[in-house]
DNA sequence: CTGTATCCCTATTGATACTG
DNA sequence: CAGTATCAATAGGGATACAG
């Protein structure tokens, strides 16, 4: 064994990967979205819906349910008449949303390169 | 206007967002993976198919398609008798993947966490 | 206001068979 | 080996109406 093709086997494989758990948990299509909403401080609901844009009324409940049982919002209800709920992030998410920041950078730094490579594989596909 | 609840309506809302930019190249449920298995170096097809474990062929060429239109691997194809195709993270990759390590250590730190998170929430959720 | 419950439609994905 | 084509199953998500 030195066919310099490295043993790839353990890195994806099993289920207990990071990477899967990572995914599991931001992989969503809105989560980010509203970690990002959330951080700016305690936010409610119907102010979420307004932010994210796109997001119907169901897809904001359950993406909020699974984020407050992943521990990374904490929702908080005020009794009063009209209800007033607000969700946080836990120091956990914030942390989370640090190492985002990271993703952002690289995306900030390589769109035109991606929008670039598309064009180019595009032109070369569409094309003969 | 002072309500503490600071304004966050710029963060999210439009289709320029880097984070919605990052997610629309990573977030799949298999593209990291694919990503994480071919930074070891190049990797053939039959092998990712190999080591992404779940993955169906379907899904994998789907997501190479991408990822190569994206400017994020590189697919070389050796015209020997029997095909071998080569692919390879481009450098715009291999610092996403860099960048991922910080996604991968948070995953770790929390694990427990999460883990913990979701038995309590389930508890309380669950009983009563 | 803050959700929950339904219905329904579409996109994603798996399984399978076939080709260069 | 490395895909592509096709079909069927499913899950994700939108719209809407209703409830605490």
């Amino acid at each position: 064994m030195s066919h310099r093709h490295t043993d790839v086997t353990d890195q994806v494989s099993n289920e207990a990967c990071p990477l899967t758990e990572v995914l599991d948990h931001v992989a969503g299509k809105w989560s980010i979205g509203i970690l990002v909403a959330a951080a700016q401080g305690p936010v409610r609901f119907t102010e979420l819906e307004r932010t994210i844009t796109g997001i119907s009324r169901r897809m904001l409940t359950l993406n909020l349910r699974k984020l407050e049982r992943d521990g990374l919002l904490v929702r908080t209800v005020h009794p009063t008449v009209p209800p007033r709920v607000e969700y946080r992030l836990t120091p956990m998410a914030q942390e989370l949303r640090a190492t985002l920041s990271g993703l952002v950078g690289w995306a900030e730094r390589h769109r035109a390169d991606i929008t670039t490579a598309r064009a180019t594989y595009d032109a070369a596909t569409t094309s003969t």
